[in-house]
DNA sequence: ATAGATGCAAAGCATTTGCAGATAT
DNA sequence: ATATCTGCAAATGCTTTGCATCTAT
């Protein structure tokens, strides 16, 4: 279910947690919130250390054990999306921010970049189909080798 | 109980991994050769505690850091596969026994199904070269979950 | 008022590593 | 002969958890 969200506010973002946190007799707090707006206003993946590191630089109070916590309760909502890409730490991603993606994964700069084919989506709904099954998720990672000899894309990563 | 006739013969195995060896200035030994087998003899996905156990069921003596010592070479060497399903524990799988094939993974049964759809592989290369790269390898599992209430698999696992 | 959250430190787990003795070549 | 392995146990790194204390509701 290829679902392309458009750019949520703030205050959807916000009722959305607040609904689900409701529903699973779950508080609000402070630290929640943290940890929801760093994921939602950093672009990129960010690791747990990133979000920790984040949260230090603008003096927001959150410990390492609830960054876990919350990031559990964001998946589990839909909030965010885990990724374990081979080779790499693991990372969170906003999920309601852009539309579904999967990534390309460079295996010499490890580079990530994101891309979405809708025949490939099509496919994976019919192919699960056939085996009587309806999709929850999908994970999907394409790991390459840049063609010229030393991956083009190591200089531009080092200047962003 | 190999559930697959092997593409491979135990001769050519062997000799694909003593060629490997010999190029990486490693060494033939039972204990490699052991893993090597159990996981060309049995299941489909095995975790190191159940290659562990196996070799314990057969008297051949292995160590846990062997095992794992073994599984990278066999990886990286090609004859092996490591899957990382989520919410399931790391397991490995023969890599010339079958095709190439993908993994569907039913949340409800943790049945896992494996499927090939040349589409699919197309499309992926064709992604890929759009950016730049060569495929190395990829990823992709489809998590489902069964039409009906209670997924029909569960009985058919319960009874293994 | 109280169920639920937080921080801390300790515990858990899977995996890796240093080392001394063993072994393939 | 010697470079490479193996087993062991200790170490690592990431993640989870128990508990006493706080806080949102």
């Amino acid at each position: 279910m290829p679902q392309f969200a458009s750019k949520i506010s703030n205050e959807e973002l916000e009722e959305r947690f607040k609904e689900y946190l409701y529903k699973h007799n779950g508080k609000f707090t402070h630290e929640r919130m943290a940890v929801l707006r760093i994921i939602y206003e950093d672009d990129e993946h960010l690791s747990v250390d990133a979000i920790l590191q984040i949260a230090r630089d603008r003096d927001l109070s959150v410990s390492r054990a609830t960054v876990y916590r919350t990031l559990d309760l964001l998946v589990q909502s839909g909030l965010a999306k885990k990724h374990q890409f081979d080779g790499h730490e693991t990372v969170f991603e906003a999920a309601l921010k852009e539309g579904h993606h999967d990534h390309i994964v460079c295996v010499d700069c490890n580079k990530i970049t994101e891309f979405f084919d809708g025949d490939l989506e099509r496919i994976q709904n019919e192919i699960l189909s056939k085996y009587g099954l309806v999709m929850v998720k999908h994970t999907h990672q394409l790991y390459g080798r840049c063609i010229r000899p030393n991956c083009p894309e190591k200089e531009a990563l080092k200047t962003r």
